[in-house]
DNA sequence: TATGAATGAGAATTCATTCAT
DNA sequence: TATGAATGAATTCTCATTCAT
């Protein structure tokens, strides 16, 4: 999903001197700790690991990344831009949508936030400390709002912010279950269903 | 599952605290456990503070619990006999009830488990070791499935397995929002809403 | 001066199971701790060495001192409890001392302070943070005004202080050159003389 | 002593910055360091922190330092120079001055040593490596030695030589007060006076 | 049996110094 | 020549677990 194992050839030794560009590097550092994190936890996750897998050494990764939890916030932050620029492409045809399709739309573009490696870990209920992870949830939620007012601006407001919850846990739901059995077995299908059944209940079938 | 001696001395040993039989204590190393875990997480929490918080003292911690993981795993243990309990009972009433009444009694079945401290926690960390977690859900999982399917006899097994991981899924994300936004607005009415329109368009309004 | 190499037997080894008293244990760590910072300065030392110069392994040297800073918190304690029982002796016979005498004595008495091992270094400037450090400071010099009080009661509490602080720049003055050339040459007489000088000129000759 | 490039090349190069012949540069960073070192000690400054205060990348300063001593070293040397024509005029009217007036000179003379930024924290620092350190406290004893028999020809050279330890750790007393209490308070004319008064004793009234 | 001191393998983070560009 | 990225040893501090008393 984003650009991990990218450059960094395994092999050591003095040949491709990194090309200078710190882009580079930190893209190859963020693809390991998404991926660490993805499979440890960010409490199970050391510095280490991640500077290994990027084929950093700690001390360059501390010159890109002041500490650890900078490195969270930063995965983070980028799938606020992330999802940004997802919604805003969304948002386009938002009005053309049937509620269906709407809703799978929805599903679709947030199951993506949390396919990313590591943010279903990262966005779970760990760390209390981190304001980059409720500064995503929060633009998030706007935007599903957003959506949903676009697509029936009949709705209130107040309803709207709680589908937009609602919404937003359920693909967490999709996502987990997507790790959880790998099998993309019925149940996706199941939950877009549900997702369906709920907003057309929601917005009238439109 | 934890070496907890049920054989208390008779005699009385001089030790003033050692009188509470092994229950007990392991009641309060768990009660202890479990909060800690629920704030800080599985990785968050020290043996040393699940002993301060149980009035245990370190060493004897350790003579119930062999180790860290031990700890969660009794609780997750009790989580599933918590489970089994509550599944015989509702089970007990479940061709009584309508859809409506089944998707309501699951929820707040399913959603009493995540309610447990540290069980949210527990359940969604990283930790791929413990199998007891796993155990768990596939307890869950075959209750739910078994409540299903004597609710709707006709109900095909295959369908009511992937039922089950929606409701399972669907009441996480419940619990998840209850200590997300402490359960105000209409977000659990939305959801046990949604869960009525699914199970009624998968059962059929019987 | 201090407990220092007190027991803990350099032959390592499973010899002597350590006394369990850990007040030997903390002595043992803060002769050491002085030692290295009496040479090195308090940046200077490393936990390492002073777990390892006081036969201490480092993760006991956490359990008695939470961090490097209270081993120089804990350090300069003492000092103020030695310097308190010191003057409290002291005290008891100023009224029957010469001005000679009182200069000799201050003098004696401070030098003592800072003829500890350390406490040089970790008086002087560096630091900022410790309140344990002005905590010494305040009450030395609070002493000192007291003994000059007593022993010259017609003197003006300002003066008092002002020469108060000037007696104790003098002992450090002094220590400095002990340390210093570690020749007790007559540097140390001219000193003495000095502040009896002083004195003599401040206090009148009594 | 620091390998500063005198030989600006006449060639104007393409950098702007390289403008600043060397001495100006060295000069910066210099200034730099002693603020620092002030500020943290040696071994609370970073090489980093200098090369930023006075506007250097790192690569640059370690052109014209070999290392981080070295740059204690150089701010110590140059304090040799400072002092060694310091000491040169006030040699030219030594033989003029009253006993007080030679009291007031040297003292107001090592206490501008003093007053140097971070030369206090150099000069009571930990590190015996420094034999700049050294050179300066045996030049300006040999200085003060000077001075004194200039005045007072009958001096015995072993006097003397006390004498000038005396004044110089006298010297930093002062200064350590004068940075403690802001030189408030009548202390520094108590130093003042106590210095007199000393000379006045061993030198004789002049 | 109960206790809490002892242990030591890490983990995060820093910084002097080098060197390719 | 100037630059700043790269390096990695050193440092502080933590914590699960053991074991002597």
């Amino acid at each position: 999903m984003c650009s991990l194992n990218s450059a960094v050839p395994k092999t050591r030794g003095p040949q491709a001197p990194q090309r200078n560009n710190g882009k580079l590097r930190v893209a190859a550092i963020l693809g390991a700790a998404a991926a660490v994190i993805d499979e440890k936890g960010f409490d199970g996750t050391t510095m280490a690991e991640i500077a290994e897998r990027s084929g950093t050494k700690i001390g360059s990764l501390y010159r890109f990344f002041p500490n650890k939890e900078s490195v969270a916030d930063t995965l983070l932050e980028h799938g606020r831009e992330y999802m940004a620029s997802a919604f805003d492409q969304f948002q386009a045809k938002v009005h053309t949508l049937s509620v269906d399709a709407l809703a799978d739309g929805l599903m679709s573009l947030l199951c993506n936030l949390f396919a990313r490696p590591g943010y279903k870990k990262l966005l779970d209920s760990g760390k209390e400390w981190s304001e980059k992870r409720e500064q995503l949830r929060v633009s998030v939620l706007r935007r599903i709002v957003q959506s949903l007012m676009t697509h029936t601006p009949a709705l209130a407001r107040k309803s709207a912010a709680d589908i937009a919850v609602v919404v937003l846990l359920q693909a967490k739901a999709v996502a987990t279950n997507q790790t959880l059995v790998a099998s993309k077995s019925g149940i996706s299908t199941e939950f877009r269903d549900m997702t369906r059944l709920y907003l057309q209940n929601r917005l009238g079938r439109s």
